[in-house]
DNA sequence: CGATTTCCTTTAACGCTGTTAAGGAGAGCA
DNA sequence: TGCTCTCCTTAACAGCGTTAAAGGAAATCG
């Protein structure tokens, strides 16, 4: 097999499933490749840049394919669609948004995407200015929002994940926070998938109320 | 003096200044109090535990001395302050917000900020329902913006922060993307501060269009 | 009072980590 | 043939989180 960072951060991604990213080590990932550890080091100059290339990969993976909103299509459907795919790849593999956070991803699909949420943006009427503020804003919660996903179910912890929701529960005074221990209830028998999607439906609605959009929107 | 978790995780969290949360090690924090580093097991069962206690002395320390809003106060100006707190606190020490991401934060304290955020809103006339998302909502944009604001200063790159304006201005193609390319400039003109506020603002402005308010509002 | 127990620290050591140094096998080319 | 370049190997290093075992100080007990 040819072996480069590519290809290199692709067999290390399915990796993060047994022990996380701390768990990952170079001599898994070569192991992985049929190679010894300082193979590795021919083709990538450390592990942060290693982790860089699978933020990379998982990046271009989730906006793979993706095209301009067709003729007729909500931009705020093609951006809902857009947070949900990244979100749905980062869910692939354990620990995928703490690779991705803070990488710094400089792919050409990177700006391509970007480009093309701009373009959506400006089409429906925004200003340049405003058009800036919305694809990070929707990156930042997206990512949050998986951080903490995963970490409920992602950490080891040897006796009793405290995420578990019997755990919270009873952390939670009900006496003195009435309402929080009813959230807490409500927040574990929630749908991730739903809660998502309304979070980002509030940010547009926020975009929407924010921005001034020019005329016939 | 006197040890116990707290203290010991009072003692790390300056210590995430040269480093990172990558460069902190059981040693370092030992060395700062002025003990060998198995005597840190005495306090805390391993090194998730003494970041666990990290991050809730951060968070503590960013909402003590909370009130409910002031009479007169906008529930929204409100919320805007808390999540001003929280990442002014995060930025306090390089890789604050990896520290405080997707850990178990089950302090007393977190439920009582949770507590006054729920009373606040529902005063304002929020269902109870949706009065849940809001918090969340916050956070995770909260959280996924200061992991990325920290990773721009943060990372030690021997040659050359990626992060760098001109890194990043040069690795962009202006001709297939001139958009992204007047964003990139703009973006690292911008004062984080306000960028953060608006991205703030836009949400809670997603909020209030969203959800229904009672009467009076 | 001495003996015992409890609490907290020490020293020593374990297996594992990321990474470097040095060298070798093979291809391409002179 | 011999040189060079590419890519891998083996060997080794310092440093990591963590555990085991022992020690010392202070409190408790008889």
């Amino acid at each position: 097999m040819k072996l480069d960072a590519r290809t290199i951060a692709t067999a290390a991604l399915p990796l993060l499933d047994d022990g996380g990213v701390d768990g990952l080590t170079m001599r898994k990932v070569a192991a992985a490749l049929g190679v010894q550890a300082p193979a590795l080091y021919w083709h990538v100059k450390n592990k942060r840049e290693l982790l860089d290339a699978m933020a990379r990969v998982l990046f271009v993976s989730a906006v793979d394919g993706l095209e301009a909103p067709r003729r007729g299509t909500d931009w705020q459907d093609w951006l809902a669609e857009l947070a949900g795919r990244l979100r749905k790849t980062l869910l692939r593999y354990r620990d995928g948004a703490r690779v991705l956070a803070g990488t710094n991803v400089s792919d050409d699909s990177m700006w391509r995407v970007t480009e093309l949420t701009l373009r959506t943006l400006e089409d429906a009427g925004f200003s340049a200015r405003d058009v800036a503020r919305v694809f990070p804003l929707l990156l930042h919660y997206t990512i949050g929002y998986v951080i903490e996903e995963q970490a409920q179910t992602g950490v080891d912890y040897p006796d009793g994940n405290p995420y578990q929701s019997d755990e919270i529960r009873q952390s939670v005074d009900a006496e003195r926070y009435p309402l929080t221990a009813r959230m807490v209830v409500d927040l574990f028998a929630a749908d991730p998938d739903a809660e998502f999607e309304h979070g980002v439906r509030v940010i547009l609605a926020g975009v929407r109320a924010t921005y001034d959009l020019g005329p016939g929107n």
